[in-house]
DNA sequence: TTGTATTTGCAACTTAGTTGCAGTAAAATT
DNA sequence: AATTTTACTGCAACTAAGTTGCAAATACAA
């Protein structure tokens, strides 16, 4: 999906121009990882835009309640988001604090059904990261 | 480990005597599910304990650093504690906010190593929530 | 009983995020 | 084109969770 199919989706919704939110996602599409409010602020700003942050937060808002974001959370006390993708975890750097998407299909399905069956609990999402440290950071 | 336990072993390691520490354990030890401050600090409260949220949150640094207690984040905006038994995850009901612990054993191994061998990162934690619907709300 | 390090309270601060309100601007309607 | 409607935006003030500095209180070893 890109970006002004996007555009052209919220129009649909009643939303209008906005080249702000459009940014975001240009932003979000391009860099393809989640990102935090603040360096979403300057990528904007080094695109030579420069919202408030209620702006971004609003923005931010409205795209995930159209599903076309996600939000991340990496327990380090900010949310991230990220372009709505194909479900995926994420792996981080505690030394270098890079993050990685990683992709684990359905390794997960067989153990929710079992903790269905077992607890009697009807799962509809989880959060799953991983934290370690990556190729480089293993050498040092 | 009991509580007595736990306050000998920090008493080795030079800390003194805290009424509000020894509850803290205490509670989490009753409770067995974790708990945010300003959950402890009723609970302090109702013991005739009122200690100032900074005691507090000193006084889980420490139980943290000396690993009697576990952080958990639960993705609502605050963390919460618990006592430091057996690795597992957590089941919370989106709608009555219920938690459960769920035992996992070593379903993650083998994903945590094919990660590990297709990536090469050093995967050292994870954290694991699953959220839905409990026995009881699954009903209604 | 004294000395010292730990524990505690208080106030002020930080950081992430939210809310109310007024002004601006897109775009539909006339 | 002018008007109207409503979305978008900025600003200031606020909230909530957690932290920091400092001084006072307390545990406890000597």
């Amino acid at each position: 999906m890109d970006i002004n199919n996007i555009t052209q989706k919220l129009k649909k919704k009643g939303y209008r121009n906005s080249i702000n939110r459009d940014s975001i996602i240009e932003i979000l599409e391009e860099r393809n990882l989640p990102l935090s409010t603040d360096e979403l602020i300057k990528e904007l700003n080094s695109l030579g835009l420069h919202p408030n942050k209620t702006t971004v937060y609003r923005d931010i808002y409205v795209l995930l309640g159209e599903n076309f974001i996600n939000e991340v959370d990496l327990l380090d006390g900010k949310k991230r988001y990220e372009i709505n993708r194909r479900h995926h975890h994420h792996f981080i750097c505690t030394k270098c604090k890079d993050i990685s998407c990683v992709e684990t299909e359905n390794d997960l399905d067989n153990l929710e059904t079992k903790i269905e069956k077992e607890q009697g609990f009807k799962i509809k999402s989880h959060v799953l990261e991983f934290f370690g440290l990556c190729r480089k950071c293993k050498k040092d």
